[in-house]
DNA sequence: CAACTGCATGACTATATAATCATGTAGTTG
DNA sequence: CAACTACATGATTATATAGTCATGCAGTTG
């Protein structure tokens, strides 16, 4: 049986890859179907989907049928939150290490 | 050369794996040396190490030496923010999973 | 300086992950 | 219903990751 520390564990991991990242960027603004995030993050159908269906099981993202499409869309808004987060950790130890070259 | 995407990813990672994540609440209330560390998250020596110097490259916690031991500390506080966060969301997943239980 | 302490690392194994190509399938349309 | 569209998935490959055991090494102490 997984534990709270497993789920928590399985969310970061959604969102701990590039391809993935590009993903969430791009449902920023709402739901996608792949038809359009497959060639907006510029990967392979195949791949898009396998990464969608991944951070679908994992609670990240939400799905809507409609037709022959499907819309995925960012489920917790929390998510976005996360992501900026992150981003300002990474321009600070950005600038950081950037004061590191200039010392030498 | 490493784009700011996977920058970001590597940041996620860092947390998204439980051994880690154990060290990160492990050292909310400040730093901890490596003799402490691995006791309180029940996991080897050489393992804790890993992970920690793992998390210090990508810049997710900060080390200091004293004498023999050396003290590992969670460097940027928004990190903290973050798991947070995350809690948040699995609580928020879980109660919607249990509800889908009842449904049936 | 010999023995010890605290941590890191080499070598290895098992497992997970990301990506690709080909194919399958549900739903739509002429 | 045949052809098509949008998406998912099987099979495979290459690479990454987590963990273990043994060993190395820096710094301390008697």
């Amino acid at each position: 049986m997984k534990s709270l520390i497993d789920f928590r564990a399985d969310i970061l991991k959604a969102l701990a890859q590039p391809t993935r990242l590009k993903i969430i960027d791009f449902l920023r603004d709402g739901e996608r179907c792949v038809c359009e995030i497959f060639p907006a993050i510029d990967e392979e159908q195949s791949n898009t989907s396998r990464h969608l269906n991944m951070m679908l099981a994992s609670g990240v993202l939400s799905r809507r049928k409609e037709g022959l499409k499907i819309f995925y869309a960012i489920k917790h808004p929390e998510v976005l939150k996360i992501v900026d987060i992150v981003t300002l950790i990474v321009k600070q130890e950005i600038s950081e290490r950037h004061e590191l070259m200039k010392a030498v």
